[in-house]
RNA sequence: GCUUCUGUGGUGAAAUGGAUAUCACAACGGUCUUCGGAACCGUUAUUGGGGGUUCGAAUCCCUCCAGGAGCACCA
């Protein structure tokens, strides 16, 4: 079965041939009209046809309708408004739609592209806080775009296991006594209290920057003991959490590694590319419409700028791929801008696989800015917990499981509905808010279909019958419901989930709204199978379009 | 100050340059459930200001206003 869009596409460019008119016409060509009552797709060939002759749009609509051939697919053509000509599908396209859902060709947009996407990478001893769980909603739900589109997906994170502030906490556990055995909300404590030191006292600056030293260089001895079973407790701790938020990673890059690399490779381009400024190594990126900053500090430490020059070359070495993406903060635009320039002057080939996306930054309703730096944004895991708490006074009956699924549900929906370039503004209220727009509906719509199925009973039987079709009048449900495959397009064009997510909310309400009018279970009903096939057809399409926003489905709520 | 992003009902968001700007929350009113009410139906209310481009602008250009972010040894 051809895509509905070309079928119209072919029949337009028959009357245009038909008509004489010289007018290249594409699928940008089409669109479907805002509102339902105006049809299913529309074109607007007529104005850009008029536009380039000067004559009245009306007439050549006329025209080109005029010559239109029928189609079983089409039930009617309009002229409308300024000279869109407006397309109705007939009701054989639905009942077809329903029967040949395997046999539709879809042109997957990445086939054969190798992309390596690294997302969700978290500062070690520090725990996850709300900027994390956006970065990983989004990362986690593109990569699946991304395998969806026909991609080879590769996935890594880029844990932060060296910095001055791993240092200060490193050193704020040694002075509290916890050599071992430490918990992460010690990890957590100590960190806020050593940066609160650092800051206060010039003789802790002294043992901070010998402790920072200890560990870029690995020196063995009490120091390093500490880190190392922080770091792997943290690492741990990751895993888990991302885990439960449905991520799994091929690979990790630690910056101890890029670190390294990245110093080796900035000094050898002393000169070239980068140059020495008080004591420091510098890009000079002002000479690029950017500013300067600095890759080495004086203490003979990569920054991240050099860590991040760093790990372009390890990716390159390491993965073999056509695309690299970068999902983090939009405060770290500049950053990565940065980061490219530099690399562009080294290789420039391999600098322009790359690419970085940036999604917006958390803010809190009524609060003032937080930083995660100074211990009180929230936390991943005090997030789960409140958010727990609250679905299961919903329902008490739900096992921890599914009440943490639910909650995730919620709190990544809140994330994923917005453009992911935009800052989220976090109300934890509305967030778990179950009513409307939510990430409990989505979940709630799927129960009740899979309940209705399950009741059907005999239906698989029956869906083997191949003469369904509706003889009432299609509703706006199935009118929406062919559309999936166009939304996962647009959310890999932006790279934005939040289309695919706006579109699950809007078909789910479509299901609500025709559950209520219809009852589905009624074998008098003539459309009796049609409605059934359609509420399947529907629960197929929510749970593939879950899946690509990583969030898992419940059985019940 | 320079660079950059964002201004859409009371609030939070949506809208490949298309038609009467969509959705949720809040407010107000209704359905009274028996296929799962975490639901459905209805009412009120919106594109920061001013120019320009276009048959057509929330969207593109200019300008002003407001807010966020970045701008040298944190990441």
């Amino acid at each position: 079965m051809k895509k509905i869009e070309n079928i119209i596409l072919d029949l337009l460019k028959n009357s245009l041939k038909e008509n004489n008119f010289q007018i290249e016409i594409d699928l940008e060509n089409l669109e479907h009209p805002k509102n339902l009552e105006m049809g299913d797709f529309s074109s607007n060939i007529a104005m850009v046809l008029a536009k380039e002759s000067g004559k009245n749009l009306r007439e050549f609509a006329e025209q080109i309708h005029a010559k239109i051939k029928p189609h079983i697919y089409i039930k009617k053509i309009e002229t409308a408004g300024a000279g869109f000509l407006n397309f109705f599908l007939s009701n054989k396209f639905f009942s077809d739609f329903l029967k040949n859902e395997k046999n539709l060709k879809i042109q997957k947009k990445l086939s054969g592209e190798k992309i390596l996407l690294e997302h969700s990478s978290p500062n070690l001893f520090k725990p996850l806080h709300v900027g994390h769980l956006v970065n990983n909603s989004i990362g986690e739900s593109l990569g699946r775009v991304f395998s969806y589109s026909g991609a080879d997906l590769t996935q890594v994170s880029f844990p932060s296991d060296v910095s001055p502030g791993i240092a200060k906490t490193v050193w704020a556990l040694k002075k509290e006594g916890k050599n071992k055995n430490f918990s992460l909300s010690d990890i957590a404590e100590a960190y806020v209290y050593g940066t609160k030191k650092y800051q206060e006292d010039e003789n802790i600056k002294k043992e901070v920057r010998q402790i920072n030293k200890e560990i870029y260089e690995k020196t063995e001895g009490e120091n390093l003991k500490i880190y190392e079973y922080g770091k792997n407790l943290s690492l741990e701790h990751f895993k888990e959490i991302t885990s439960k938020l449905g991520s799994s990673f091929d690979g990790f890059i630690f910056e101890s590694e890029s670190e390294e690399l990245g110093k080796k490779l900035v000094k050898e381009n002393i000169g070239k590319i980068f140059k020495g400024s008080d004591g420091a190594i510098i890009f000079e990126g002002s000479k690029f419409g950017l500013f300067d900053n600095v890759f080495i500090n004086s203490d003979d430490f990569g920054t991240y700028l050099a860590k991040d020059f760093g790990l372009i070359n390890i990716k390159n070495e390491k993965y073999n791929f056509d695309k690299s993406f970068t999902i983090a903060d939009v405060e770290q635009k500049d950053h990565f801008k940065l980061v490219k320039k530099s690399y562009e002057i080294f290789d420039k080939k391999v600098s322009d696989k790359f690419i970085f996306l940036s999604h917006g930054r958390m803010s809190f309703s009524g609060q003032e800015k937080i930083s995660s730096r100074y211990g009180n944004v929230p936390l991943v895991f005090d997030l789960l917990e409140k958010s727990s708490e609250k679905v299961k006074e919903k329902n008490p009956e739900l096992s921890d499981e599914e009440v943490e699924k639910i909650s995730i549900a919620c709190l990544k929906y809140a994330i994923l509905k917005v453009s992911s370039g935009k800052n989220i503004v976090f109300d934890f209220e509305k967030a778990l808010d179950f009513s409307g727009d939510s990430g409990a509906y989505l979940l709630y719509s799927l129960v009740r279909a899979k309940s209705i199925l399950k009741k059907a009973g005999d239906f698989e039987k029956n869906s083997q019958v191949s003469d369904f079709e509706k003889n009432s009048q299609v509703s706006d449900f199935e009118k929406i419901l062919y559309r999936f495959e166009e939304q996962v397009e647009k959310s890999l064009r932006d790279f934005s989930p939040h289309h695919i997510a706006n579109y699950l909310y809007d078909l789910a309400q479509e299901f609500s709204s025709f559950y209520e009018k219809t009852k589905i279970l009624d074998s008098e009903n003539s459309d009796y199978l049609y409605n059934l096939k359609l509420v399947e057809k529907f629960s197929k399409t929510l749970e593939k379009g879950l899946e690509l926003l990583a969030i898992e489905k419940v059985e019940k709520m």
